[in-house]
DNA sequence: GACTGCGTGACACCCGGATGACCACCACGT
DNA sequence: ACGTGGTGGTCATCCGGGTGTCACGCAGTC
C-alpha cells in the first residue's frame, strides 16, 4: 500500500491511465498535468506520469520534476508507439506499458520505491545534534563544538538515548531498561557511575547537558540560548513534584 | 546494436528464453549460468540472467555479479510469477517478462545502457581516494603514498568496502554480508584476522586508518586535516585526563 | 540533627579484541 | 599427475580496558 501521485491529462479516473492500477490497493490521487499539481509530488511515494498522449509535455514535466530535486520515484505510462522516444535523459526511475497487468506494475513500483528507500539509507550521515553537541549513530562518533569526544560503547548508548529524548526525565531503572536492554534489578547506581563519566568526558562547562532530577532520575537538557537567563539555576527548577 | 550476454540454464538458443530477442539485431552471446561464464560479463554491453526457472540461483548469481563492481547492467528475464520474489536488493537494473514484445525489450535496453553510460561517465571514477590511500578498483590495486600494498583478494575487497563508506562503523555481521558477500553465520572472527592482516599491511603508522569500536566493529576513519582546524582553544585539551 | 540521595574515587572482574599459530584448500608451475 | 606457495578460515591464548560494584563524603530535605 502506497500513496501514489497520478498526473494525466485525461480527466477520468485512474483506469482510463493504467487498467491495472485499478486491481491494485493503492492510494491514488489524480490530478492534471500541470505546474501546479508538482507541488504536491514530494507527499507521494510514488509519482506516475500519463505519456500516452502527448509526449513532449511529459518530457518538459519529467525535467520539471527533476529540477526542484524530487527524490520521489518517477514512473512513465507509456504506448507502445511512445516506447522509442524515451530517453535517460528525461530522468524516469522507470516505464510500465499501459497494457501491463497488476502483477508487472506492482512490482515495478515496489522495485523503485526499494531502490529509493536503500539509497537514500545510504548516504544518511544519520547524524543528530542538539546545539554544539553531535551525535553520529552511524560512525559510532559524539562531538562537541567539532571537538570528538572519546566515549565508551556504553557513554556513547547512554548519551545518544538521553539526546534522542531532550527535555524529558528518565528513571534509573527506565535507562536500565532502554540503554542496557536487559531486565536488570538492583545495582541502580550504574547509571550514576556512567553519567559521572559522561559528564567528566563533556567537560566541565558543558556537564550541564546532562541534569540531575532528584529523586527521580536524569535528563538532557538541551542548550538554551544563555543571553537572557541569568538565574539558571532557579529556572529550571520546575514542575518536579510528583 | 549490442553485445548481449544471455546467461541461462537452458540450453536452447535465446529464442527460447526471450522470444522479443530474435525480432531484434543485437549480438548475443548464450552462456550457462555458472561461475566461469561471469568473467566474460565485462566484455558485453547488457548481461540478461534468465531467471525464469530458478530463482534462487538467478538471485546468488545477480550478487556474485554485484560482488565483483560490474558495472555492465544486468537485466533479468522473469515470469508472470516470478516478479514478487524480486527485491531491490538483487541488484538489478531493470526487469523483463518473457511475454513481452521486442519494442519494449529494445526500449528497456536502451534505457538501461543510457543509464550506465551517463552514470559511469559523471561519478564512477573507478579510484576512490582518501587522504595518502588510494584505491583503484579497476586494476585491483592499492597505494599509499603512492607505495603499491600488495593485498590479497579479501583484503581488498574488504578495504574498499570501508573506504566506500569512510568514517561509518559496520558491525562484523555486516561485513561477512557485504564483503564475503554470502549468508554467514558464525565465525565473525573472521573478520578480526583480516584486519588485523589489512593493518600490518598499511604499516604501523597508519593501521590507525581502520578503527575499532569495541562491542560494535570496525571503521574506516578517514585521516584528518590538521591544517583547516577551525579553532585551536579546546582541541588541545581533549583526553577527558584519566 | 538524622536521614536520604547523589557525587566521587577506587578497585576487581571479565568480556572483547588482538595476536600467533595451524591447517584446509585452491591456483599455480613443473 | 604431483609438488608448492599463497590465500583464507578457525582455534587457543593473552591482555587491556570497559564495566559494574562498593565505600565514603557531602548536600539537600524533613
Amino acid at each position: 500500500m502506497a500513496d501514489l501521485l497520478l498526473l494525466t491529462p485525461v480527466p477520468g479516473g485512474s483506469a482510463q491511465v493504467l487498467p491495472a492500477l485499478g486491481l491494485l490497493s493503492h492510494r491514488v490521487r489524480v490530478l492534471p498535468v500541470e505546474p501546479s499539481a508538482l507541488v504536491d509530488a514530494p507527499d507521494s511515494d510514488i509519482v506516475v506520469l500519463d505519456a500516452r498522449r502527448d509526449l513532449v509535455t511529459a518530457r518538459t514535466t519529467c525535467r520539471l520534476l527533476r529540477a526542484t530535486g524530487l527524490t520521489v520515484p518517477l514512473v512513465l505510462v507509456l504506448t507502445e508507439g511512445g516506447l522509442t522516444v524515451v530517453t535517460a535523459e528525461w530522468g524516469v526511475d522507470d516505464i510500465v506499458l499501459e497494457s501491463a497487468g497488476p502483477a508487472e506494475v506492482e512490482t515495478r513500483f515496489r522495485l523503485v520505491m526499494e531502490r529509493a528507500a536503500t539509497s537514500s539509507y545510504d548516504d544518511a550521515p544519520q547524524e543528530i545534534s542538539s546545539g554544539e553537541l553531535t551525535i553520529d549513530a552511524g560512525g559510532y562518533t559524539a562531538r562537541l563544538r567539532g571537538r570528538p569526544l572519546d566515549l565508551t560503547y556504553k557513554e556513547f548508548e547512554l548519551l545518544k538515548y538521553l539526546v534522542q529524548h531532550p527535555g524529558r526525565v528518565f528513571t534509573r531503572a527506565q535507562l536500565l531498561q532502554e540503554v542496557w536492554g536487559y531486565d536488570y534489578y538492583g545495582g541502580t547506581r550504574t547509571v550514576d557511575v556512567h553519567v559521572r563519566r559522561l559528564r567528566a568526558k563533556l567537560g566541565p562547562e558543558h556537564e550541564q547537558l546532562i541534569g540531575t532530577v532528584r529523586n527521580v532520575g536524569y535528563r538532557f537538557d538541551p542548550p538554551k540560548d544563555r543571553r537572557g537567563a541569568v538565574d539558571d539555576r532557579d529556572q529550571v527548577h520546575e514542575p518536579a513534584d510528583a
